[in-house]
RNA sequence: GCGCCCGUAGCUCAGCGGAUCAGAGUAUUGGCCUCCGAAGCCAAGGGUCGUGGGUUCGAAUCCCGCCGGGCGCGCCA
């Protein structure tokens, strides 16, 4: 089994370390990637960190330990040119040939895993993403979220954890009850009754589909008087209005309020589910909130917070002590009408979830929910658990442009732009990719122009058009990928062979790396690069030469490209093929 | 007002547990198809990394102030 040739001078660096300087024998070993080439293939800078806590000269510390590593491990020079010193301190290897062509053979031999990680502290994982309202279809702002989780989640796995995807449904209170009278109301319009359609009710499209099909099912069962539902008077508080009209349709349907709110709630998630399968993103378990409530464990949570002394009464309501904290101020638990909070269900939540035992908890947040993040860490802290456990991920918005105009979003009107016209208007693979092309916690201006256009400007196209182009290469070839396995790889000795092929060795530690930053972009940006580097070398180089140890050597690399573009798009969910 | 995030080439952005970090794409200009896919490649110009201090041998990167932008500050979710 091939190491990694960094690793291996890692470990001859160490032990040189070891003798050189005792004391911080555990000093942590960097390497980093020079830009010019003259500075070797990497370059580490522990004799620059080490300089002042031994108080020697950096340069001193460098050459001692170059020599050292050399003259401690010799078989290292079978992988390595000897260490160069430079600059202040810098201690700079080159690879020989020979080792950087090995990861050819690995990328061969481990296809679609290699990459992966088996990560020496592997846990587990439980990544908590877009959760949206079932209020409404998913809309463009969710798309980032669903996009950023399920690479994020992919990432994650392919880093050696154990990953579980969940999607918390907000299927208790009002927002949802506001749905499911929406609905009601647009059935008995249906019926020909004339009603008051609510200010704030949901006035979407979708909620005439809904109330159709709740139609289809129920042709006349939940027609009621709308005589009786209350007109909302002029300038009267449109919040208490809506609230009186959801009052009097769960008096005028009495048990028929349950059948017409799951209706709505099954049809509204149908829709999500339906649009996420599409979009390439799977849940392992969808989590209802209701679900806490029908369980107790919303009271119990909040009980036990009272019973730790972290909860008090005050207008009639009762408050968590979030201000001991660290939050801004203190926050409402159970409202003085006796319901509780969203806050609430949401710490019984990550109760909940911290009790299942996984090692780290990954929340993706729309950015607009940030100030909430004091106030559940505070909860799991006053109820003894782990906060540190909770890692929240923000996601900025996305602003949709179209001809260099952004693209208008209404909130409740219903002109907003949906999660499916989206993946309609510019196609899965765009989507996704756009998506995590920018950091996640960064403003992202997704250009539908752009991702649309079948051309050079869209780095979508400009990846896969690499990954194809080598597929095409190989139909042209026409012989079986399965004998480049043991082929020899030393005629690939040119400086543009050579880059690629480090470009491909540093695919595992870019994983790892992402990984540990929960930053899918770096892996969109990695393989714009790689795309861009494989596109030169086809460009200067022809890859079905006569000579048959060259052309061999030369599709070898050409199929671990192929492998490793596959492997980075599948992490971002997005197809690699075959044809364009 | 307070809190969080962000200010890097004309534009969109990487880099931010300091050094070998001044980068990519795009736009502009000029080249490359009787030859494995031109959805591609090559080349040129373009930035005192918002600003002023501080820490350091060394700062786009860490700390503080200021300016500019976004978001949040509900007994909504």
């Amino acid at each position: 089994m091939a190491v990694d040739p960094k690793t291996e001078v890692e470990a001859a660096l160490r032990k040189a370390l070891t003798e050189v300087a005792p004391e911080q024998a555990r000093f942590p070993i960097a390497f980093e990637r020079p830009k010019q080439s003259e500075h070797g293939d990497f370059a580490c800078t522990i004799a620059l960190q080490l300089a002042k806590p031994l108080r020697r000269n950096p340069r001193e510390i460098a050459q001692k330990l170059s020599e050292r590593t050399v003259a401690l491990t010799p078989s290292i020079t079978e992988l390595i040119d000897p260490p160069q010193v430079a600059g202040p301190g810098f201690i700079n290897f080159r690879l020989k040939a020979g080792a950087k062509q090995a990861v050819i053979s690995r990328v061969l031999r481990e296809g679609a895993e290699f990459g992966s990680l088996r990560a020496a502290a592997r846990q587990s994982v439980h990544i908590e993403f877009v959760s949206a309202n079932p209020t409404g279809p998913l809309h463009v702002g969710h798309g980032r979220g669903a996009a950023y989780g399920a690479s994020l989640a992919a990432l994650l796995e392919f880093a050696g954890h154990d990953v579980t995807r969940e999607f918390y449904i907000n299927d208790a209170g009002r927002q949802m009850d506001i749905l499911a009278l929406s609905v009601w109301l647009r059935y008995l319009q249906a019926h020909g009754s004339v009603v008051p359609f609510p200010e704030d009710g949901y006035r979407g499209d979708y909620v005439l589909r809904i109330a159709a099909r709740l139609n289809d099912a129920h042709v006349t069962r939940f027609v009621r008087d709308a005589a009786a539902l209350p007109q909302p008077a002029a300038g009267a508080d449109p919040d208490a209005a809506l609230d009186a009209l959801i009052a009097a349709a769960k008096r005028l349907l009495g048990e028929d309020w349950r059948l017409v709110h799951r209706f709505a709630l099954e049809d509204m998630l149908a829709d999500q589910r339906d649009d996420l399968a599409q979009f390439r993103v799977e849940f392992d378990r969808w989590f209802s909130e209701q679900s806490l409530y029908d369980a107790g464990a919303v009271e119990r949570t909040v009980a036990r917070l009272a019973a730790a002394g972290h909860a008090y009464e005050k207008d009639g309501a009762l408050w968590f002590r979030s201000s001991a904290f660290g939050d801004e101020k203190d926050r409402v638990l159970r409202r003085e009408n006796g319901q509780f909070t969203y806050f609430a269900s949401d710490v019984a939540y990550h109760a909940e979830k911290l009790g299942r035992g996984y090692g780290q908890l990954v929340d993706v947040w729309g950015a607009d929910h940030h100030g909430y993040i004091p106030r559940v860490r505070g909860a799991l802290q006053a109820l003894g658990l782990d906060a540190t456990r909770l890692t929240v991920t923000l996601v900025q918005f996305a602003v949709l442009y179209r001809g260099g105009e952004k693209v208008a979003m209404g909130k409740r009107s219903g002109d907003f732009v949906t999660l499916r016209e989206l993946r309609e208007e510019v196609g899965n693979d765009a989507a996704r990719f756009f998506y995590v092309m920018r950091k996640s916690d960064q403003h992202l201006d997704f250009d539908l122009d752009l991702a649309k256009s079948e051309s050079q400007d869209n780095p979508v196209y400009y990846v896969q058009y690499a990954h194809a182009r080598v597929c095409s290469v190989f139909v042209q070839w026409g012989g079986d990928p399965a004998r480049l396995a043991g082929c020899a790889l030393d005629p690939l000795d040119s400086p543009r062979e050579l880059a690629l092929t480090q470009r491909l060795a540093e695919f595992p530690e870019l994983v790892q790396d992402a990984a540990r930053e929960l930053a899918p972009h770096s892996i969109a940006f990695y393989l714009r690069e790689l795309a861009g580097e494989f596109h030169s070398y086809y460009n200067a180089e022809r890859i079905l030469v006569e000579d048959p140890a060259q052309r061999a050597a030369r599709l070898a690399l050409c199929a671990a490209v192929r492998q490793v573009l596959a492997n980075g798009l599948a992490l971002l969910g997005v197809d690699a093929p075959e044809k364009m």
